[in-house]
DNA sequence: AAATTGATAGTTTTGTTAAAAAAGTCAGGT
DNA sequence: ACCTGACTTTTTTAACAAAACTATCAATTT
């Protein structure tokens, strides 16, 4: 029995792998059912075997990349020296999350908008995994004495990853708002995250 | 002829005010040229001989409210004592601004995407005016000693600014994304914004 | 029984067209 | 120079059919 589930697991992890592909270079409307279905030779029924639908199925690799995101994360979280290197790694991993798999959230900038709830479900799940990690690190750092005492760190976590979602590309001329940013704006944002660390840091000191 | 001038002036800031009425409980798309003409009990052409288009006349009246927002802020500027002060000024009045206007600026969230680009040329405006207030009173702070010289002002009221706009209401239940919040959070927002304050400036003293 | 599929039903997107509404123009009047 | 009624052009809306895709299911294979 558990063979059995061994080998449906094993397909599960197939059309996850495949969808993820499909969705990472066409983005999620532009990618059919019949598509993952054909890279994989199998029908397009099958998927529906494995998956209820095309959202559900979106969803379960999005959440697939969230706990890998996580789990990089967490391996780290407890060994920092200091809060500046906590609050850099977690900038630092989620650029780099970003950057690898820009075109798989092609799905958020096209809807932007009333996007299903399953979403921000994960989206609302990785920020409260961030907000406990970074919480962690700030009372870590208040034990050690690094820090004066925080009436309530999870406020200033809050803040703190919201001020670093603001950060725009700017320059005035090109300062388009823009819920998600273009690719090539994704280093000078980054850059921009590391002075607003800087700051931070150094105000809570 | 500058009497003239002055009946012309007269007209246009009427118009100017009836249709900033009409944008502000109807939104942009909600209002048409006949009923401003019609508050007015003037022709719809006439509005056309004050001003090229709708969308003109939207900005003109846009720059009207940015106009004097960003007169607010200057009368003020450079009575500051401290730095928290001039940063909190720019909030609470940015906050009254938007709270005042809110309905003004359905057109931002109808469209959201692409605006037309005199729309990003006024935001630019009171992007710029608002750095180089800020920048200026970091300046005068640091020539006071009250702060430790800085490299970049500039750069650093950019960041402040980015961070401000990316405060969002919080609870990642509630935590989806809208470029412009609702109303009822502008004040949960705000309260994020003084806090967010708090920090910046220590970390800068 | 679990895994798989072809055929098919149901739904969403896309394209077409016509009518309605609103933007924008203009010749002519004061 | 200021103003208007009548007119033209553009945009929005509604209705509808065709196409594309999602999703289902009875039947078949392993």
């Amino acid at each position: 029995m558990s063979a059995v589930n061994d080998q449906q697991d094993i397909k599960r992890e197939k059309i996850l792998e495949a969808s993820y592909q499909r969705f990472l270079h066409y983005g999620y409307s532009k990618t059919t059912m019949n598509e993952i279905a054909g890279d994989l030779s199998m029908s397009k029924a099958l998927l529906y075997y494995y998956f209820p639908d095309k959202s559900e199925l979106y969803m379960a690799v999005m959440r697939k990349l969230a706990s890998d995101y996580l789990k990089q994360l967490e391996d780290k979280f407890g060994h920092f020296t200091d809060l500046r290197e906590a609050f850099l790694f977690q900038v630092n991993t989620h650029h780099e999350f970003i950057v690898n798999n820009y075109n798989f959230f092609d799905f958020f900038r096209l809807n932007e908008q009333n996007l299903p709830d399953t979403i921000w479900e994960i989206v609302g799940h990785i920020r409260e995994a961030e907000i406990k990690l970074l919480a962690g690190a700030i009372q870590s750092e208040v034990e050690k004495g690094n820090l004066k005492p925080v009436a309530n760190p999870i406020e200033i976590v809050e803040v703190f990853l919201d001020a670093l979602h603001g950060i725009k590309v700017g320059g005035s001329l090109s300062y388009k708002k823009l819920n998600f940013p273009h690719k090539e704006h994704l280093n000078e944002i980054h850059n921009k995250r590391l002075l607003l660390i800087d700051i931070f840091v150094k105000g809570l000191k």
